[in-house]
DNA sequence: TCCCAGGTAGATC
DNA sequence: GATCTACATGGG
């Protein structure tokens, strides 16, 4: 639930076909979509990106403090892409939490601010998180682009290019293990036929674990094969809004470990310490730290 | 060629 | 309980 004092309003116009919010604050469209907690955009230029996401493919554009929804709807907009990019919250606020008596996190919101925690579609979280375990984010969006393209519905196309949705429960059920490895998901197609079926005959839901605690929505999503804590974290923050959930993944790790502890430690005392440091922010706090982590690496492998 | 990747399950100590 | 290892596949 998103209390009164972190709801903004904006100043939002449109055209005959596009939505334009001219005045947006603390969103770069660039680092929300690339900051691995989604894997279906397309970089078109600098400024210009198409995503796929509850069944819809969007085009959108950012210059400055203007963001432009391409071909949308206001109905569209108001029941989809407002949601999905968490637009009624204010990051400014969070931030300010976060950042107070943290040099840590001043350096990393002072380079990675601008990014928000999408809302996605449980379903397709909980699968595409099961694939990224033990792989690199570009192979990630790359098996997640051939399980769509391949069982996936076309949604329109761009420059030629045909953007199809994330399949729906009932196809992904029917896919075999052989079908998983065909996308090249490798060892985890065992895993998402296990999933996929939990999904189908509704054992597993986003329904119900909205309504659990997050512990108990953790302890479901763990009694699948192929989720641990880190999927099941990034399931909860990404997939079912529960934004105080912090995935301690390797970059974390590594960059916690750099910044706050000074040695090597055990993930559990990562989660431990942030739990306590930044309790119901834990989700914003790890999304800004991640991000600040791949960017130095990008800094040193470019030097 | 080698190391590693938004980890996890199962074996072993 | 805590630690070790296999796992598919390809990027760097």
């Amino acid at each position: 639930m998103m209390t009164k004092e972190e709801v903004i309003s904006l100043k939002i116009t449109r055209d005959d076909k596009n939505i334009i919010i001219q005045d947006i604050k603390d969103f770069t469209l660039s680092q929300t979509l690339e900051c691995g907690q989604c894997f279906r955009y397309d970089k078109i230029s600098e400024e210009d990106y198409i995503i796929v996401a509850w069944k819809r493919m969007l085009h959108l554009r950012q210059e400055n403090d203007t963001i432009t929804f391409y071909n949308t709807s206001t109905e569209e907009y108001e029941t989809i892409w407002k949601n999905y990019f968490d637009i009624d919250r204010d990051y400014g606020k969070i931030k300010e939490i976060l950042k107070a008596d943290d040099e840590n996190m001043t350096k990393a919101i002072a380079t990675q601010g601008g990014i928000r925690i999408l809302n996605q579609e449980f379903n397709e979280t909980l699968i595409s998180f099961i694939i990224s375990q033990n792989q690199q984010i570009v192979r990630i969006r790359q098996i997640i682009a051939a399980l769509c393209e391949k069982y996936g519905e076309p949604l329109g196309e761009y420059e030629g290019k045909t953007y199809y949705s994330f399949p729906d429960t009932d196809v992904l059920a029917n896919i075999t293990e052989e079908g998983y490895r065909e996308c090249k998901a490798g060892f985890r197609a065992k895993y998402l036929c296990e999933a996929a079926k939990a999904l189908q005959s509704g054992s597993v839901s986003g329904e119900l674990l909205r309504q659990m605690t997050r512990e108990e929505a953790q302890e479901q999503l763990i009694g699948l094969k192929g989720v641990g804590k880190k999927v099941s974290d990034c399931t909860l923050l990404f997939g079912l809004g529960f934004r105080e959930a912090f995935p301690v993944d390797v970059w974390v790790k590594r960059i916690m470990e750099e910044l706050y502890f000074g040695r090597d430690v055990k993930k559990e005392l990562i989660q431990e310490f942030a739990c306590e440091k930044f309790g119901k922010y834990g989700g914003y706090a790890q999304q800004y730290l991640f991000a600040y982590a791949r960017e130095n690496a990008n800094k040193k492998s470019k030097t």
